[in-house]
DNA sequence: ACCTGAACACCGTTCAAGT
DNA sequence: ACCTGAACACCGTTCAAGT
């Protein structure tokens, strides 16, 4: 019945999933194990530290062939950010987890490496910070909506919520065509 | 000696300045006012409702006529996100107060309003969600740099440093290059 | 190595009561 | 209208002690 670090991780998103972030402290964490908050020190210095390992699991579920999709590097880096982006909204608040952790070490990721072979640099960062914001941005109009379901549940789905993605679509195609055009010249 | 809703806000904005987001506690604004906690409740409905008026307040500073600096659209834009950026960085975790509170009702705010003329609605979406997580980025790293440098006060600064506002420049200038490009078809 | 139990120094928020 | 005082239900983290 001991755990290790890969159980804490494991019982961190479960919590964060089922409760969201503001709900997902070091105690709650402790309970989904039935064990005593100073135990989980024992895996991980810090919630910090907790937050960044479980950024990187949420993350890690993104196929890295993902890049090679499509003939071209713009194509690629177009089904990176898609995939980037449903990885994050795959669970609750992971977007803010995400990019919380992933700014800490920005140039420092395989993902962010992986753009700039297809992009260059300046195109990777600028992807994928756009990406970030917008799928954070996706994440908070959602729990928004059901907050509003919750208080009327008479009302329809809002419309908005389905322009997000494409919205999404539109502004990562924007900034390939400035990467194409700047490369191009 | 008794206090008002500004008030509140502007001894918010001391404490963020000075302690950082992660010390700015309803407690610690009371305590800067001399006042117990629970009086804050009066001016304010909840931390959340504070945090708001705080990203008001920083936004506030930025100079409307901005956007009409420049003899093109473009030209403007570009000025509107550098102010932007500029205003957030210019009070301690300034671009996680904003990006936060912004976030929450993208589409209402007159900065995205002023853009949106300038460039689009797609374009004005893509220019602030990445000049939000860009700024965030840039104040990442710089209070990283701090600590670094509190560690190791021998060692120089990180030249990092100086890149992440040339590459917030060049970041700006490939949205606008993809905006150009798609709007001209 | 992994965990308990108890403690420390905090939080946001509510509410009766004062002036 | 604005504030105090006290309370409630929480936090993250540390540390001696157990097995």
């Amino acid at each position: 019945m001991r755990n290790n670090r890969a159980d804490v991780v494991a019982a961190a998103l479960r919590v964060l999933n089922e409760q969201g972030l503001e709900n997902c402290s070091m105690r709650r964490v402790a309970a989904e194990l039935d064990v005593q908050p100073s135990a989980l020190y024992h895996h991980v210095p810090n919630k910090q530290t907790l937050l960044a390992l479980m950024a990187d699991e949420i993350v890690a579920s993104i196929d890295v062939a993902t890049a090679d999709a499509g003939a071209t590097p713009i194509q690629g880096a177009r089904a990176t950010c898609r995939a980037l982006r449903d990885a994050m909204l795959a669970v609750r608040d992971g977007a803010d987890v995400v990019a919380t952790a992933a700014a800490f070490r920005l140039g420092a990721s395989v993902i962010e490496e992986r753009l700039a072979e297809l992009v260059g640099e300046d195109g990777a960062r600028t992807l994928l910070l756009y990406t970030f914001g917008q799928a954070q941005s996706t994440q908070m109009h959602r729990q928004a909506a059901e907050l509003g379901a919750l208080l009327s549940p008479g009302e329809l789905a809002d419309p908005e919520l389905h322009d997000l993605d494409e919205s999404f679509a539109r502004g990562v195609d924007l900034i390939l065509a400035g990467i194409e055009t700047v490369s191009s010249n």
